[in-house]
DNA sequence: CTTTCTGTTAGAAA
DNA sequence: ATTTCTAACAGAAA
């Protein structure tokens, strides 16, 4: 999934369901999704146990998100971080109605009666229904911390940037920071090291947005360049918020139902197709190792 | 059939 | 210090 805004809509949608439920138990299908961080996991039956043992009982208080990363935090002080990295998903089925509710008006097309299915890998059993973990790459986690402080200790945070609708987020620091890199702007958005949020549909989105090509050194980018995309990189991603996010592939809203951003995706995916500006055919390049895509007249 | 591509990012390698 | 590459994995697309 998950870029910002996907993380958020399912941060939103969950919270409607499950603030204030308790978990009555946990199975993990996959012990390598709770056995820690890292590229190279390793189920661990004691750390899978474990896992179990503390979150059985507990009482959820409050979600929160930074950056790409979910914190469901108990009344006891615990956390869970979540993390869904490519094809993550949580999805909540109420105990009352097989069937799922409607989400903040977005149609579902995505029906949960068959999970859980041979990717659900963690199952949450809450006193109101069921959180199913599913993940077909399972390259995301969920992981137990005793508490905050432990979590941050982890510095599982350290290299994030600043969030984009925080107030500490100004031009001036996006300006300042910008200026000192020497490397393409699709690099240091997909980085996250400024600003936290863009994968790789926000960065090109928003390059569009500021008429700015994708593959510029960002200490040659002018003022009113740069003003333009801290403009585009709060406008774009508020805007796929408030329509749910993008549901490229797999991801999918809480309730299971679909995010509608993908309707307004300008460039993403779209290589030789028209600029829905120009009409000229739309380019694409390896930046970072990622396709992007971009309009050579319309970016400069 | 095979090869390439995919929303992420930690950690290794350069 | 910085940047690029690779790995984790499954499956859709070419």
């Amino acid at each position: 999934m998950p870029e910002l805004p996907e993380v958020e809509s399912l941060r939103l949608s969950l919270a409607r369901y499950i603030i204030g439920s308790t978990i009555k138990c946990v199975e993990v299908r996959n012990g390598k999704l709770v056995s820690g961080k890292g590229a190279v996991r390793q189920s661990n039956k004691n750390k899978v146990a474990e896992f179990i043992e503390n979150l059985k009982g507990k009482k959820i208080k409050k979600i929160e998100r930074r950056a790409k990363n979910i914190i469901i935090e108990f009344t006891s002080g615990e956390i869970l971080l979540v993390h869904l990295k490519m094809t993550g998903q949580l999805v909540f089925v109420g105990k009352k109605d097989k069937r799922n509710m409607i989400f903040g008006g977005h149609p579902i097309q995505e029906t949960t009666d068959s999970l859980p299915h041979k990717h659900t890998y963690i199952i949450f059993t809450l006193d109101n229904g069921t959180i199913y973990y599913n993940d077909v790459r399972q390259f995301g986690y969920c992981l137990y911390y005793k508490n905050k402080q432990i979590l941050e200790e982890e510095k599982h945070f350290e290299n994030l940037g600043l969030e984009p609708f925080e107030e500490v987020f100004t031009l001036e620091y996006f300006i300042k920071e910008m200026q000192n890199k020497k490397s393409p702007l699709k690099k240091v958005l997909l980085d996250q090291s400024v600003v936290v949020g863009c994968g790789n549909i926000y960065c090109d989105e928003v390059a569009f947005a500021s008429k700015v090509l994708p593959q510029r050194i960002c200490s040659s980018l002018t003022k009113k360049e740069l003003a333009k995309l801290y403009e585009n990189i709060k406008l774009i991603l508020q805007k796929a918020i408030d329509s749910g996010g993008s549901s490229v592939a797999n991801y999918l809203l809480a309730d299971g139902s679909r995010g509608n951003y993908s309707d307004y995706h300008q460039v993403y995916g779209k290589k030789g197709l028209p600029c829905p500006v120009c009409k000229t055919t739309l380019s694409s390049v390896q930046l970072a190792g990622r396709t992007t895509v971009f309009c050579p007249k319309c970016q400069k």
